[in-house]
DNA sequence: AGTACGTCCTGATCGC
DNA sequence: TGCGATCAGGACGTAC
């Protein structure tokens, strides 16, 4: 479920850890079954040595800035990262541990092994096909209505497509349309530009506050808390029938490729 | 080409 | 109360 707004928050905690400078001294990756933790060819095991420049971020992407090349990590669905000291235990699902020099290591945990960890020569290897960036200034309302009108699908498939748009999930995306006041079923194609540029600020609107959200609600040691919070964060309830915020009425739900949306049928349109 | 859908994975939740 | 069935979904691969 880490969407921009989780994964920029991991991000931020990472820079707070101060794990640029570091070196990587080894990489322990995961458990049998575990491919997703490596890029298939080498592996991680080229990590060794490198030194941590910078860490960035495209959409859901994190891209760990190395003195040569990058580490790209996506967190998946239900991945989180934890920089742990000597003491530490490990933590209950953690599969990928990355060893620094001063002796601590980050760990990749994730229960459903969809996080996945790649070692690559450049930024734009990982993010390439990526849109921009919905948290990004270069992600513009002109951008965002010319893109958008060339798709015949569902407007929530399109903000679900980050080729289109990088960063937007499944939760924030129907909050967005939420608050934009525009049914998930739209075809994109036809959307008004005017409540296209309403989505637009809507999307922005919401990340903003949720990354804000997340950043004010840390847990004890540090780590943003990114897992099964999204109630506080969004004003939508994801249920089936629950009442709508605004108007009362019962929620619907629909589902775009597996995945569901909740939506209010009075108040989105 | 553009679009739609199945697959991976396993903890949590639902329903009988 | 217990247990099997279903749900959750990001990204990729495949199929229309």
């Amino acid at each position: 479920m880490p969407e921009l707004p989780e994964v920029e928050s991991l991000r931020r905690y990472l820079l707070r850890q101060g794990v640029v400078g570091r070196r990587f001294t080894g990489v322990d990756a995961g458990w049998p079954g575990a491919a997703r933790a490596s890029d298939g060819r080498g592996g991680l095991a080229g990590l060794k040595g490198r030194r941590i420049e910078g860490v960035d971020r495209h959409g859901k992407q994190l891209i760990v800035r190395l003195d040569h090349g990058v580490l790209g990590l996506h967190m998946g669905m239900t991945g989180s990262l934890a920089v742990r000291t000597p003491g530490d235990e490990r933590l209950k699902y953690t599969h990928t541990v990355f060893h620094l020099d001063d002796g601590r290591r980050i760990e990749l945990d994730d229960a459903r092994k969809w996080a996945s960890a790649v070692l690559a020569d450049a930024a734009s290897d990982l993010t390439g096909s990526l849109g921009s960036d919905a948290a990004g200034t270069s992600f513009s309302a002109d951008e965002f209505v010319r893109r958008v009108k060339l798709k015949r699908s569902a407007i929530k498939a399109v903000l679900l497509d980050q080729h289109v748009l990088a960063g937007v999930g499944n939760i924030y995306a129907d909050e967005a349309l939420f608050q934009a006041g525009i049914s998930p079923l739209r075809p994109a194609s036809r959307t008004s530009e005017a409540r296209l540029r309403s989505l637009h600020a809507a999307i922005q609107d919401v990340l903003t506050r949720a990354t804000d959200f997340i950043g004010a609600h840390l847990l004890d040691d540090g780590r943003p808390y990114i897992v099964d919070a999204y109630d506080e964060r969004m004003r939508l309830p994801r249920k089936k029938g629950a009442p709508c915020p605004d108007c009362r009425a019962p929620l619907s739900a629909a589902k775009f490729g597996g995945r569901t949306s909740y939506y209010c049928p009075r108040c989105q349109r």
